[in-house]
RNA sequence: GUGGCUGUGGUGAAGCGGUCAACACGUGCGACUGUGACUCGCAUAUUCGAGGGUUCGAUACCCUCCAGCCACCCCA
């Protein structure tokens, strides 16, 4: 093997680019739906943006960026998430000046240094969204329905929706005392990774999945009892918003975020059928991260979802297309007319292969079977002769006779796809 | 960053010290006398991830490295 891609980026080949195509089209199609719009941004950024955004402590600062220092000495990461980078373009470039609500989706690759494994690659593909400047619950009710929406569109029933709340600043820091409290008393119990986090992160203690802990931490307080009256009644409306419209989904208080800017809603579609990565999207309220980023105290709530998990989840579904027809040439006299013939249908809309190469009818009628095409057409002296031609529906052989004219040729193409 | 497993052609794989490196699929060409799919024939790895070592001999045994996968951590 000569040269190989670099670890844990990975080639979307010809044959699984149709599936690809297919899930960013209906996410277009559903986001857009709700009004949405595209905003693209860079996928290169300066650190800071990062390191202040999504937390220091966090895994992904501390140790999952693809962190540079370019020629002009500047420290530039490429990107681990998109919202850091969609909410510094929504700042930099004033779009709250305008209007303060936006609905903004954004697609393409990001980048963890991680061991890659299953679901989890180095350069990775997310579609997210965001809705910038509304407070109220209405619009994590529209997040989460819109994430409901596109699964159902895409035909999968698998992931299922949980939300959680993790409070705000207000009411978040009684909590993680009461937590630590609870996480003291147990210390014996758990787990060396818990014994560190019950510090540092002690929500974090219960994401982990060593039984011990699992079973230390089955009492803990939930943050659910401990939310202010405000962050109460947000989740409570959230509830009573996904009620209303019927969506599906389970509270889950033991629901952490790897991100330190999400406050209030939190929540993920999960699925149990991509062994240990079990989020296929993910996302939340982020009410304090636009002006941590220096622009105006304005609320936002988003989620990514990430591609490779739902292909995986769509399985090897073939969404590619197949010609319409195929022209076969008996010689390489044969060949202006069929030229001239496809240049003439390709121009029509009609897809027309031929051979390329002077294969033997044998070939090429070979061609024709292996691309699926619908029909076949085969030009020899006597077609050109007579103007006229076989016409073969490939599926059963059926034939029909056509005049070698583009009209002719697509009409029946057009008429037998009925 | 840590651990486990695996590395044979385009693919799935047999082979476990001396084989023409099996078989299947795929691919290409051809036969069935201007038409594919079925059937049949032929072709398709001087080479077994790389580099060392043991041996008369290594795809097979040992070492090192590299790669992939899965898991941990964490996450989409």
């Amino acid at each position: 093997m000569a040269l190989t891609a670099v670890k844990g980026f990975n080639d979307i080949l010809p044959d699984e680019s149709g599936r690809w195509q297919h899930i960013e089209q209906m996410a277009r199609r559903v986001f857009e739906l709700n009004g949405f719009a595209e905003i693209r941004v860079p996928v290169l950024e300066k650190t800071e943006l990062f390191s202040r955004s999504i937390g220091d402590a966090t895994d992904i600062v501390e140790k999952e960026m693809y962190t540079f220092t370019d020629k002009g000495e500047n420290s530039v990461t490429l990107r681990p998430e998109g919202t850091a980078g969609v909410m510094r373009a929504f700042i930099e470039h004033k779009l709250y000046a305008a209007d303060p609500v936006a609905k903004l989706y954004y697609l393409g690759p990001m980048f963890r240094y991680e061991r890659p494994q299953k679901g989890r690659y180095r350069q990775f593909h997310q579609i997210g969204a965001e809705i910038t400047g509304v407070h109220d619950p209405l619009a994590d009710a529209q997040v989460l329905n819109m994430l409901t929406a596109f699964f159902r569109e895409i035909g999968l029933t698998e992931p299922t929706l949980q939300i959680n709340s993790l409070g705000c600043p207000e009411c978040r820091p009684a909590y993680r005392t009461a937590l630590r409290n609870f996480l003291d008393e147990r210390m014996a119990l758990l787990c060396d990774d818990c014994k560190r986090r019950s510090a540092t992160n002690p929500l974090r203690t219960l994401d982990c999945k060593v039984p011990g802990c699992v079973e230390a931490t089955a009492g803990a307080p939930s943050v659910l009892d401990h939310l202010c009256s405000s962050c109460d009644d947000h989740f409570s409306s959230v509830r009573r918003y996904l009620d209303l419209s019927a969506t599906p989904y389970s509270i889950n208080a033991r629901m952490v975020r790897g991100l330190d800017y999400y406050t209030r809603t939190t929540f993920e579609m999960v699925t149990g059928l991509l062994g240990a990565q079990s989020a296929v999207a993910a996302g939340g309220r982020y009410d304090g991260l636009i002006s941590q980023l220096g622009g105006p105290a304005i609320p936002g709530i988003g989620f990514a979802m990430g591609l490779e998990r739902v292909a995986l989840l769509l399985g090897s579904q073939n969404f590619s297309s197949c010609p319409d027809l195929f022209i076969a040439t008996m010689g390489v006299g044969e060949r202006d007319v069929a030229f001239r013939l496809m240049d003439g249908l390709l121009k029509s809309g009609i897809r027309v292969e031929m051979d390329y190469e002077g294969k033997s009818l044998k070939s090429q009628m070979r061609r024709a079977d292996k691309l699926k095409s619908r029909y076949s057409v085969v030009i020899g002296e006597n077609e050109v002769a007579s103007g006229r031609a076989t016409f073969k529906r490939m599926a059963d052989g059926a034939q029909a006779d056509t005049a070698l004219t583009v009209a002719e040729i697509r009409a029946c193409v057009m008429k037998s796809e009925q």
